[in-house]
DNA sequence: TTTTATTGATTGATCACTCAATTAAAAATA
DNA sequence: TATTTTTAATTGAGTGATCAATCAATAAAA
């Protein structure tokens, strides 16, 4: 059976499993075994891939990471305008396979996790530290620095909560809700801002 | 030793030490033993009075239940108006002892054993309507019940994801910041309801 | 004498992790 | 080409540690 060149399928499906596992249970208190099995091998070969499970944990948040930020660069590269481009950012966010149940509750967990895990809390960091970036440097361009940052707080905080409830699936708040709850804000806030200073300057988000 | 009464002295304690035990790991792997040793008795005591460490869990929620209820109740008898009730309901979610970093990590840990445990998601789903609850029946007389629906929504997830990234402790959002920021956002979108009816109607929220 | 409080010692289950052994492909050698 | 050697992939069968949960025993108050 030994095929050469197995490692990168293998270490592919494993991370896929635990990605799927772990969202199914809702925590990681999975088992190696159980993934293992998710991935259609033994765990003695998980560990012999990844060592540890705390590194095949990782590098699952690691692999999440990468798609998120694919996605956003996707989406970024379609956008033109800077509201454009602002409301690119939030709808990433919500895209089906990153609010799919088992990605939320995966997401949830590794929260939980970096509680624990020094290295999940800095890929944790990351992940709020581009939010922020990536909205920030939008409204940079739409309104003062000042109020720029604190919008770019409060989106990144509705985005996490909208998350965050959704992990509970008892206020089932829809994808296009919970976009329209964040564009909601940041429209109120820039209008805000505006109308404190250049009375028309709001603007429509777009449709 | 055996003093006759411990019962209720023993079980505050043990709810006591799985909260600050809870906090202090970042999550519910923490053992019975540890607790018990937190609380000053044995871990056989602890399954004495709670049968189990599930049990002892779902007894440390509901008493954080009880206690956020209790600080809400009071908050809002000393709030005359609508809006200032509306304004105590968020400094409510923020006060010092529910946002420190132990109780905001304890959260965290619940809401992970949320996927696991029915009974845990009940609790969390209780505190989570009744946030929205406390929330919506101060803005329904400040504004239309559609408006009023969404903007409890948002601040609800607001105030949820600001949770959430106080846990992370990088991105150090104050007390104060945090409320001025969900203030922020009610206030723009009342302002923003009013202005589409009645211009003049937006308030100042209290200071 | 009964009841309540309390614990030390133990049990049984669960896991992460290890390791020696096996298989077959690939590479080297004859 | 045929044969041997090396290397990669893979696993079954452990091992040791950790824990929740149990229970029989003890101590003192009622």
């Amino acid at each position: 059976m030994p095929k050469v060149g197995m490692e990168p399928v293998r270490r592919k499906a494993l991370v896929d499993a635990t990605l799927r596992a772990v969202g199914d249970r809702g925590s990681l208190t999975v088992t190696m075994s159980e993934i293992a099995r998710h991935a259609g091998v033994s765990p003695a070969l998980a560990h012999h891939y990844f060592g540890s499970k705390e590194q095949l944990v990782i590098e699952t948040i690691r692999s999440l990471l990468r798609q998120l930020r694919a996605d956003a660069v996707a989406a970024l590269k379609a956008a033109t305008t800077p509201r454009d481009r602002l409301s690119a950012v939030i709808r990433v966010n919500f895209q089906a396979h990153q609010y799919a149940p088992e990605t939320v509750a995966a997401w949830l967990a590794f929260y939980s996790e970096a509680q624990r895990s020094e290295e999940v809390r800095r890929l944790l960091v990351v992940y709020a530290r581009r939010l922020n970036s990536n909205l920030l440097s939008s409204l940079k361009q739409l309104c003062p620095a000042g109020a720029a940052s604190d919008i770019a707080d409060g989106a990144a905080a509705m985005i996490d909560g909208l998350y965050l409830r959704q992990g509970l699936k008892s206020a089932p708040v829809s994808i296009e809700s919970s976009i329209a709850l964040t564009e909601g804000y940041v429209q109120a806030q820039l209008a805000a801002v505006a109308g404190s200073r250049t009375p028309d300057a709001a603007k429509q988000p777009p449709a």
